[in-house]
DNA sequence: TGAACATATGAATAGATGTTCATATGTTCA
DNA sequence: TGAACATATGAACATCTATTCATATGTTCA
């Protein structure tokens, strides 16, 4: 990994030596977080949820995708915290489990537009 | 696709009509963006430059990584407007290109510190 | 109970992705 | 100009991941 390079480097990494990155698991963490974020497929059901709950059935025409797909995002989801689920009869309802989806959600949606305006 | 068992469904679904989902092109770039915070090492570096600029070699040594690895993940980073760049002789700095970065960050990290709480 | 429906899950497969290695480009300075 | 350094990039490889298919679990209702 270059080590012979790094004598010229070793005074200003010194400056800079103040600064504490957070822990390298906290980050790992983060990182799976936002690649729960990080599939299409996922991302529109998180956003049919975001008005309202719903059954897999219901989630697989909308997306006009197969339900054991959805059912196997699902499941992601709820690993990753995101979504809740509430029986009822033989369905079983899906929902928005934490406020955070929402503003993560906006956060992107705000960077995308601002780049889309040519920034 | 289960088409044949959608008729027990229309009425609810009708009754949910009134949403309108995004574009689903929309949905697409936003999930290629989260895509890009999906990373380990791309979190890294973008926690690192959340507090000052750095160049490759600066990066690939407090990520302990190979300097070739590092520059290909900034290349994603900049191709999604998230960081830029500035020369300084040999070295290229990096910094973030966008405050949407921190935001769309702490917004993730405050959801997983929310569930480790325990909810 | 048993048929029909709703969802979940394991295995398999195809496609995507990150790192490494080798090499190319670009800059500085003697 | 040429050597040393800093970064970029293409190809190759190994790993990961999303979907599909087949099947299992669980619920309702006749």
């Amino acid at each position: 990994m270059e080590e012979n390079q790094s004598k010229k480097h070793e005074e200003h990494l010194d400056s800079c030596e103040l600064f504490k990155m957070p822990d390298t698991e906290k980050l790992y963490d983060l990182a799976e977080l936002f690649k729960v974020f990080g599939d299409s497929t996922r991302i529109r059901i998180l956003c049919a949820l975001l008005n309202k709950e719903m059954c897999v059935f219901h989630l697989s025409e909308e997306l006009e995708m197969g339900s054991s797909a959805i059912s196997h995002q699902l499941r992601i989801l709820r690993g990753a915290g995101l979504v809740k689920t509430r029986r009822n009869g033989k369905e079983i309802y899906y929902s928005l489990d934490d406020e955070h989806v929402k503003i993560i959600f906006d956060a992107g949606f705000e960077h995308i537009e601002h780049k889309a305006q040519g920034k």
